[in-house]
Formats: structure tokens, C-alpha cells, sequence
DNA sequence: GCCAACGTTGGC
DNA sequence: GCCAACGTTGGC
């Protein structure tokens, strides 16, 4: 009997180095990070809904010197409520969310690898041609948690 | 620091 | 449900 393919899938989360790095990540003695403070309805989708254990996912520097894709991190817990949503000592609080309801969805995320050079947005820009359709170089594009197709993953890697 | 693009809020 | 006002993101 063939064995049943699981599907590969790939991600893209931004974050500013200046609040919370790739080499911040990777000073953790765990070098897991839950992805809290997310709040926009299409990231936290995506973080609830669709990434599961064992995605991959782009580490993203952004509103730095040179933003691009620094490293590789992987989910390694799905889904579940953003706790700092329920915290009013937090930066993100949020008091419409109710812990019998919550709003407001993480996952966690595991330092896998830096990548050997920043694949900065420039560069992805200057290769749109082979990037058509990926959500970080359309125009105006501000989503923080976004899928990466396999082929634009690929793709991407080769440059590295 | 500027500002375009976008999401959210709230009055009506 | 519309849409103007406002706040935020994030490249430059």
C-alpha cells in the first residue's frame, strides 16, 4: 500500500529584530519562542486553523537596515489562545478577549537554521518573476504570518 | 521621519 | 451596511 504523503507546508513570520530577533531565538535555552501579540484576524487565521507541527517557516527581520529572510524555524505546537491577550499588565492585552472565547491564537516556534546570507526583500524583489503571487513582495503587503507556496520556498532557497 | 497602504472603529 | 477617521505597519 502506497504510504500517504503528508502534505509539506511553509510559512513566512516578521519580526522586528529590534524587539525580538533571530539570534534572541537562539539564545533561548529551549530555542522556542511562542509567536504571542499577533493581532490581525488573517495571521491568527493561519496560526489557529492551518500551521501545524512540523511546518517550516521564514524568519523574517522587519522596519530594520536590511529586511529579509535571516533563518528557518519550525512549528512545534499548534494552535492555542494567546495568553498575553488576558494579561492588562501586557503591551497587547486585549479585554475583549475572554478566556471562554478567546480571540487571540499563537503557535510556537523552534530555531531550526540561519540561513548562510539575509535573502533580503530586495533581492525578492529583484526575482519577482520567479515569485508571482507570493503575499511578502504584493504591494502594500502587511501581514505578518503568511503560506509561502513550495515552489516559491524552493525557490527562495536557491538563492541562499 | 515620512508617508502609502491597509485594517479597524464607530457614527449614522 | 456605508464610509470617514484613525491607528498601525513597514519600506525607504
Amino acid at each position: 500500500m502506497p504510504s500517504k504523503r503528508e502534505p509539506r507546508r511553509y510559512w513566512l513570520m516578521k519580526t522586528e529584530p529590534s524587539e525580538f530577533g533571530i539570534d534572541d531565538l537562539i539564545a533561548l535555552s529551549n530555542k522556542t519562542e511562542p509567536w504571542d501579540g499577533v493581532r490581525n484576524y488573517q495571521a491568527r487565521n493561519m496560526m489557529r486553523d492551518e500551521m501545524k507541527k512540523g511546518d517550516r517557516v521564514f524568519f523574517y527581520h522587519s522596519n530594520c537596515e536590511t529586511p529579509g529572510i535571516v533563518g528557518i524555524v519550525r512549528v512545534v505546537k499548534e494552535g492555542y489562545p494567546d495568553p498575553t491577550a488576558f494579561d492588562p499588565k501586557d503591551k497587547h492585552y486585549d479585554p475583549k478577549s475572554d478566556p471562554e472565547n478567546p480571540r487571540w491564537y499563537l503557535v510556537d516556534v523552534k530555531y531550526e537554521r540561519k540561513l548562510k546570507r539575509t535573502i533580503t526583500l530586495s533581492d525578492l524583489k529583484d526575482k519577482a518573476a520567479y515569485l508571482e503571487g507570493l503575499a511578502l513582495v504584493r504591494r502594500g503587503n502587511r501581514l505578518s504570518v503568511m503560506p509561502v507556496d513550495e515552489r516559491h520556498w524552493e525557490y527562495i532557497l536557491s538563492l541562499e
